[in-house]
DNA sequence: TCAATTTATATCGTTCACGATGCAAATATA
DNA sequence: TATATTTGCATCGTGAACGATATAAATTGA
């Protein structure tokens, strides 16, 4: 059969697309009550780990674009969870800091990762087999984040 | 350290998150060709595979909600690739059939799964270990797909 | 020093993804 | 059989992603 390739069973592609869906969708519970997104707290969890960075820095870090995280930064802006200030040394920089509200929503997020693993045990009995992907993961995003 | 488990180094859900994003993009220079995009091929093989499915069935096997289906739909048939017939036995029913042009397609498209898997040699070396995951993503989706 | 190029961010348009809601047809139940 | 519930799909609104394009500031180079 010639177009056996063509068959869903085949791709892995597909399991990442569909298993990337589905695990944000387990964060929804965790992250509804505080009013964030998945992407959000992706750029949350970088701003608590060192604030204040420019656009620029936050992109690279989440292997996004600008034109995806400036108006991510807007709608946060917008939420009261970051300030997006001009830069000092270089004025075409926006330098992203976060607001109160930001820096306390660190102590309401802390169990989320917790939290998020105990889902995984629960559906797996065991949670070893997963953190088995990550370096498998690590090196497929690497080959493939430069273009 | 209280916040360790914020760090996005410890995350897995943001290695599917961007390993789905990057493989999806690894599709562009084989998908732009033909004018559809991933999830529309996605369709494709899913009606390769039975031709003449109501939305429904799609949906499912792709893991979505109807209300992406539909657009998704909307648009391929607006693309000439698909026609939306009402149901005949159950006229809330939408089944969808391929057109000739969604049909030729397959020929087109044959040899994506093949060229996908080179790009992935050529960034590994190796195959086998991104195959290795593929049993641990469909325990992961198996376990996540009851909401 | 002044024009050319690069860089940092923003804007726009299109396509997902999905929660919420709507609606009509089919099914179940009283 | 009349009413209630469920089912299948569609519509709407919001928030990503991302290619293409724009713009102003910084940098390079003649």
């Amino acid at each position: 059969m010639a177009y056996e390739q063509l068959k869903l069973d085949n791709q892995l592609c597909f399991r990442l697309y569909t298993a990337a869906r589905l695990t944000m969708g387990t964060y929804h519970p965790y992250l509804d009550p505080l009013g964030i997104t998945y992407p959000q707290y992706l750029v949350l969890l970088v701003l608590w780990e060192q604030d204040k960075q420019p656009v620029n820095d936050i992109a690279h870090k989440l292997f996004l674009e600008t034109n995806t995280v400036t108006p991510l930064l807007q709608r946060m802006e917008k939420a009261g969870l970051v300030k997006r200030a001009k830069g000092k040394e270089d004025t075409r920089q926006r330098i992203v800091s976060l607001t109160k509200k930001g820096i306390a929503m660190r102590e309401q997020a802390k169990h989320i990762p917790d939290c998020l693993s105990d889902e995984i045990i629960k559906i797996s009995g065991e949670e070893e087999e997963f953190v088995r992907m990550i370096p498998t993961l690590d090196k497929l995003i690497e080959g493939l984040k430069q273009q």
